[in-house]
DNA sequence: CGACGAACGTTATAACATATCATTTCGACC
DNA sequence: GGTCGAAATGATATGTTATAACGTTCGTCG
């Protein structure tokens, strides 16, 4: 349950209010060994409580917890995640296997220096960097070789 | 004209042909200034030919011209831009600037090895990659200083 | 010219996301 | 404890992005 004290301490940090419906939705993200997208969600809290939510409710939900750095999301697959190191506020960076649909985070400091290199050297003032490498990890790669 | 003769030389070599439908959502998509939804395109497209043009039609032809490596898609917003450097195949990285829209496409090798090098590390083997830098360009962040 | 596959058209629907406005909850302050 | 205001929630509707299913047309090649 370290994940439920972490999750106080970034809203406590942040000033907001973790209130039982973020925490629930929270709570469903980090059982998925997968990312989710939004209506998957949904459907995975309306199964646990029984009742119906609205899409609007689960967007705001995770707009919250993308605020205070419990959550990513996945542009290219449009589709949520717990943050691995969710400690601190960082660049998200993910390897994401077309096969078995898992996410690795990453975070490399090179890369991310160089990223800010590139923007620099054009003028650019970066606010935030979505980088994500699609292709086949390491275990669907060895199974698709047989 | 200078890119028909680019583009018909890409589809030759892809083994594809070029129709007058793809050739005109190609052009429309020249013509803009920054990257259009593909539902934004629709509206230009009919605008243009005064007809009715089904989604469907449009996804086809935006489909066809990402395979062929002449529009890179933006999975951060959703949106579709012509290949800055059509002559080649390669990977997309761009500089998004959130106050003007305008996307900026750049060619980083050392990135890219950095990416791959990453992967390999972990035992992944990339298909492709999204690298999407969002922030403000320089002439945006000029304009806001003031 | 006939057969085949690629491209296209039409209609419908699925999946993803936000707008608006009323109501409730909760903490701060008295 | 009461009440005020801000934040969160709920309900309903709608906007935006993308694909499914199926039939027709068009071009190429034998």
């Amino acid at each position: 349950m370290k994940w439920r004290k972490l999750a106080e301490s970034r809203c406590a940090a942040a000033g907001e209010r973790l209130t039982p419906a973020r925490l629930a939705a929270y709570a469903e993200l980090l059982v998925s060994e997968r990312p989710v997208s939004a209506y998957e969600l949904i459907a995975l809290l309306e199964d646990r409580q029984q009742r119906k939510i609205a899409p609007l409710t689960v967007y705001r939900h995770l707009d919250f917890l993308i605020r205070v750095g419990l959550v990513h999301r996945l542009e290219s697959t449009q589709s949520y995640l717990p943050c691995d190191r969710p400690e601190h506020t960082h660049e998200s960076q993910y390897l994401l296997c077309s096969s078995c649909g898992r996410a690795d985070e990453v975070e490399s400091k090179p890369l991310e220096s160089l990223l800010h290199k590139i923007a620099d050297q054009r003028g650019f003032q970066p606010e935030n960097t979505v980088v994500e490498i699609r292709g086949l990890c390491e275990r669907c790669a060895a199974s698709e070789s047989d």
